[in-house]
DNA sequence: TCTGGGGTCCTAGGACCC
DNA sequence: TCTGGGGTCCTAGGACCC
């Protein structure tokens, strides 16, 4: 049976969030910043016709922002990861086969539908609006990246009201040709230059290449891209979430770190993130790497970068377990003298917790299981009176280095602090 | 003054083995 | 001194995604 997949993707998701809370700012163009309150990452549709950039320097906004009365967020992914999940819930009612496949979009199966596509689409869209009140744009096509390409044309094209079945078309030619063929999923920066060069700016050249030039100059991904354009589904859903490789936490300082006391600090609170991470999805990690990074945006400035694998003794997830080792690490690859930007670890070798193999020099099964209840109960606490209200004392009190968050909204739905105030007249 | 964070996959090339 | 073919594993780098 030919293959049905719709992809649905939240409107300018982070920007929509605040708006949820936020009634009065409906009209107004509102930004939310990344990390640091660095860039501006995500823009309402207000924000982005008054001319503000994506990934643009927030410090280099301040003057549109004032112009245009733009209200601007610092990044809140309690928030953000909250409704996601309220969204992914809803469009499991709507399929037997859902991917959550980032924050703000998810793939669904809908092979074998027996009524129309695009009526179905726009149920599922008013649905999501009506119950969580994000706007979503939809779009269907017989393989996923046709299924990506109806989607952003559903977002561009208002006459479509937010849903498109690229099956339904009338003219999917000119409709590939009008689009860029760096907007392709899976075409990035470097293959769309490399195209241009030879004269490939559209998805319907793109698509009406030779595969094995493709296949040559793009490897097997370049090549499952093209098939999907000409409707051969090369990729398919993948509902069953792959089991995950490695886990990364890094923050740049929201002032320069100089000392090692200041950075080990830091890197005990990425490692304690990261730990906790691999305990809620019941992996070990078995190596860790750390790097160190000065600001690579000052000219002038002294400059040095390194990182540096240590390996853990045991697969292990235990917190104490893993700062020990990346202490260990960071002390190879710490010179005194510069300005630091950033720190961060990454955890790999992850397992699966008890398929892992057991050292010979492991210790005594008893204080396994003793450091194991101390993690769930850290655990278990943090989670009910808020994140990090217990915490290893390696990681500081004062935390000069902590990232900026100058403008944060509530966590109005994931703190009982910051519940949301309704007042009935 | 101020420039995000977290992932995956593929390939080429080197080391090493028989 | 010459010297083939085949395999595995690891790493680095490049490309992509949100």
């Amino acid at each position: 049976m030919a293959r049905i997949f719709a992809l649905v993707d939240c409107n300018s998701f982070y920007a929509s969030c605040e708006k949820v809370f936020a009634p009065a700012l409906a009209e107004r163009p509102v930004v939310v910043l990344s990390n640091n309150d660095g860039c501006v990452i995500a823009r309402s549709a207000e924000a982005k016709a008054v001319g503000i950039p994506m990934g643009k320097p927030a410090y280099q906004c301040r003057e549109l922002f004032q112009r245009h009365g733009v209200a601007v967020f610092s990044s809140n992914y309690a928030l953000y990861g909250d409704l996601s999940a309220r969204v992914m819930k809803t469009l499991a009612r709507f399929t037997p086969s859902l991917e959550v496949y980032s924050i703000d979009e998810a793939f669904l199966d809908l092979t074998g539908l027996p009524q129309e596509a695009s009526s179905y689409g726009r149920h599922i869209r008013e649905t999501v609006a009506c119950w969580i009140g994000l706007p979503v744009s939809i779009g269907i096509g017989p393989t996923k990246t046709l299924a990506k390409v109806a989607n952003r044309a559903a977002k561009k094209d208002p006459a479509l009201e937010g849903v498109l079945d690229f099956s339904a078309c009338p003219d999917p030619d000119g409709l590939l040709e009008r689009f860029p063929v760096e907007d392709v999923w899976g075409i990035g920066r470097r293959y769309a230059a490399m195209l241009a060069r030879h004269g490939v700016v559209n998805a319907r050249q793109f698509r009406d290449l030779p595969r094995d030039w493709v296949k040559r100059k793009m490897t097997v991904g370049g090549l499952h891209t093209l098939l999907e354009l000409r409707g051969t589904p090369c990729l398919d859903l993948e509902d069953v979430a792959s089991a995950r490789k490695s886990v990364v936490a890094s923050r740049s300082f929201g002032q320069a770190v100089t000392t090692i006391e200041d950075m080990r600090e830091a890197l005990a609170s990425h490692a304690s993130r990261a730990a906790q991470r691999l305990r809620a999805e019941r992996l070990v990690a078995s190596g860790v790497t750390v790097w160190v990074q000065t600001n690579t945006f000052i000219a002038g400035e002294p400059q040095y970068t390194n990182s540096a694998f240590g390996a853990l003794p045991v697969a292990t997830s235990n917190t104490s377990a893993i700062v020990r080792t990346a202490f260990k690490v960071l002390g190879g690859i710490f010179r005194p003298g510069f300005r630091y930007k950033k720190v961060g670890v990454m955890l790999s070798g992850l397992e699966r917790i008890g398929n892992h193999q057991l050292s010979l020099l492991a210790s005594p099964q008893e204080k396994d299981a003793r450091a194991e209840r101390l993690m769930g109960t850290l655990d278990a606490i943090n989670c009910r009176f808020g994140r990090d209200v217990l915490r290893l004392a390696a990681c500081g009190t004062e935390q000069p280095w902590q990232m900026k968050r100058a403008a944060k909204s509530p966590s109005y739905t994931t703190s009982w602090a910051e519940l949301p105030v309704a007042k009935a007249r």
